[in-house]
DNA sequence: GACGCACGC
DNA sequence: GCGTGCGTC
């Protein structure tokens, strides 16, 4: 199917040049007297519909101070307002913009608002009303692709921001804050900031009409922000005495295991260095003469070739102990007080709702959604996350076994809805089919193999992946993974029908229809087609558990807020929401979030939540 | 800045 | 499968 390519003169007039200030028509105002602000704030008033946008002195929304305010009404036009270092200036300034902020009726524009909506709740300003967000808008038509806006804005609008770095230096320790830069220069930077921004926002909103995604941007999406910039408002209280006094004791045992290591094999190197260990192990003592090496040509030393070779030497067991402590210690018993609010005497993460292909949140700056569970040293960090004060506890609702049940749902595989209607342990109830014997027959190995399956379901894993998991035989992976397709045929049909929608669609969607598209999902590379295959089956189930978790957040926060409570929800881990509750509000707290949790989507598969309580995170797990 | 490794769900 | 962060090089 030749096609034969004629150049248009408007494609010359595009390649020519992207639109920037310098050729645009705009009307960009500084806005910085009394009467200016209120002429600006009734013609506010008077919108459905505004965007806004926030200078500030740093990307940290809990440290950062307000430089200046920016509006956009109409497209090509936009307002800026500065504000003063002195919070006694800026404040009755702020005061009387509350009205536009906190009016239910006008529908804010931004980018990343949650930013903004946290900078303004340190100033005691609470946004109301429906949002638009233009990055979480274009997450939700592209979740793969980056939502910065000037990217959005170049590819949308064909129109090229003023760079950041013009007006505050290059990234690295010379960079300057947007309160060195004179106000002439910030005006046009800021209120073009608001203008792209809603320029955005017209492009976006029929493209999401158009993928049926309204429902997940406003009942969502949008919501989800004022939930998550509580959260981080928040904060969670951490006890730093007893990180620091862990840390002590990770040290000498790190160097102990450290000491001991460079004895067995008479040598001392940096251990902390994975080519110098692999050199050791292989070179010097040849542990295994086969010994598998990377793409970059190291030695690999990850836990799973440790592991294989303990019989070899004892040495390798030392090893990963101080692997196991050299992370803890570096990863979280240091790194965490290091992160608590001066402010506050609290750690306030961020949540990041646009990184996550699959729909899911991410944490940062310190990641909350990877603190240790699975071994007794790393538990402890747990232990060092505790309620505001003795009149609070934490508590702890996870939902059990989520995505095995998302699975059952959309696939509605009769079997695997039995076991859960009938309340068996679903990795039991898979092992006793897969091996064809009682459930009370099932041996822990068996268990632990099935339970591996279930897992590679998920991940939409092959014979090899599973038998590289199990450390067993491919033939022997792949038995297992056909006798689990014959127990529950309704799986291998949505497998198989996932797969051909994504082929003839070029994307997958959640139960609430988030999308997520697969361009290699036909791709001649067998390699890249199936790590797409692979994403079609993960994406559907991971993303709906998502939708799920993200539902009833706002349902909780909904109730919350309605009946006058004072506890709080503090993290999200995924099936996990933590809270902050006041010891009197226990009770009702545990009934509100089972209640949102369980019913936050219908179902056909029973929805569980366990629940428990504690004076710190592991105890109320 | 890429890579290897390790932590979570 | 999806992430973030540390230390090395």
């Amino acid at each position: 199917n030749a096609t034969v390519f004629v150049a248009t003169p408007e494609m010359f007039e595009e390649a020519k040049e992207v639109k920037t200030i310098e050729n645009t028509p705009h009307d960009y105002r500084l806005i910085d007297t009394p009467e200016g602000r209120v002429e600006l704030i009734a013609l506010l008033l008077k919108q459905e519909r505004i965007s806004f946008d926030t200078e500030t002195t740093g990307t940290d929304a809990n440290i950062a101070d307000l430089v200046g305010i920016s509006f956009c009404i109409t497209p090509g036009e936009g307002y800026y307002i500065p504000l003063s270092a002195n919070r006694d200036e800026v404040m009755p300034i702020l005061e009387e913009f509350r009205v536009v902020w906190e009016s239910e009726h006008i529908v804010k524009v931004g980018q990343n608002i949650k930013y903004d909506m946290l900078i303004l709740k340190w100033y005691g300003i609470n946004v109301k009303g429906r949002l638009f967000d233009t990055m979480l808008a274009h997450y939700l038509i592209d979740p793969d692709t980056r939502h910065n806006m000037d990217v959005l804005s170049e590819n949308y609008l064909g129109y090229s921001p003023i760079s950041i770095t013009t007006l505050i230096g290059a990234k690295g320790k010379n960079q300057g804050t947007m309160r060195d830069v004179p106000v002439e220069n910030v005006v046009d930077y800021a209120a073009e900031d608001a203008d792209v921004t809603l320029q955005l926002a017209n492009v976006f909103e029929p493209m999401l009409k158009d993928l049926n995604a309204e429902r997940l941007a406003t009942e969502v999406e949008n919501p989800l922000i004022y939930v998550l910039a509580d959260i981080e408002k928040e904060g969670v209280r951490i006890d730093m005495d007893t990180l620091i006094n862990y840390s002590k004791e990770l040290e000498i045992e790190i160097r102990k295991y450290e000491q001991t290591v460079f004895e067995k094999c008479g040598v001392t190197f940096n251990l902390a260095s994975p080519k110098q260990l692999g050199e050791v192990l292989f070179d010097k003592l040849c542990l295994d003469p086969k010994a598998k090496k990377t793409k970059t040509g190291q030695y690999q030393t990850g836990e799973d070739v440790l592991m294989a070779l303990a019989g070899k030497s004892d040495v390798v067991k030392d090893i990963l102990d101080f692997r196991q402590l050299q992370k803890l210690k570096s990863t979280y018993v240091d790194a965490l007080p290091l992160l608590v609010n001066p402010k506050t005497g609290r750690v306030h993460t961020s949540y990041n709702q646009a990184v996550a292909a699959t729909g899911r949140l991410s944490s940062n700056n310190p990641n909350l959604q990877n603190i240790p569970i699975r071994t007794e040293r790393g538990r402890e960090v747990r232990k060092a996350f505790i309620p505001r004060d003795e009149n609070h506890v934490l508590l702890s609702a996870d939902y059990s076994q989520i995505e095995l049940r998302i699975i059952a749902d959309i696939s509605k595989e009769e079997n695997m809805l039995y076991a859960f209607n009938n309340g068996i342990d679903i990795h039991t109830a898979t092992a006793a089919r897969v091996y064809g014997i009682g459930i009370e027959e099932v041996t822990s190995t068996q268990r632990r193999n099935a339970k591996a399956v279930n897992f590679g379901i998920i991940y939409g894993q092959s014979a090899f992946g599973l038998s590289q998991n199990l450390g067993i035989p491919r033939k022997e992976a792949a038995e297992i993974i056909e006798q689990y397709f014959a127990q529950y045929p309704g799986i291998k049909r949505y497998m198989a029908d996932t797969m051909n929608f994504a082929r003839e669609n070029g994307f997958v969607e959640t139960i609430l229809g988030r999308r997520r598209y697969l361009r290699d999902i036909n791709s001649n590379n067998q390699t890249v087609r199936g790590f797409a295959e692979r994403n079609a089956i993960n994406a559907p189930i991971q993303g709906s558990a998502a939708d799920m978790i993200k539902v009833a957040m706002i349902n909780i926060h909904k109730d919350i807020q309605e009946r006058g409570l004072q506890s709080k929800m503090t993290m999200q881990v995924h099936d996990e929401l933590v809270f902050d509750v006041l010891k009197t509000e226990v009770e009702v707290m545990k009934e509100i979030i089972t209640h949102r949790m369980r019913t936050a989507i219908k179902t056909d598969v029973p929805i569980e939540v366990e629940i428990g309580e504690g004076e710190n995170w592991l105890a109320a797990h």
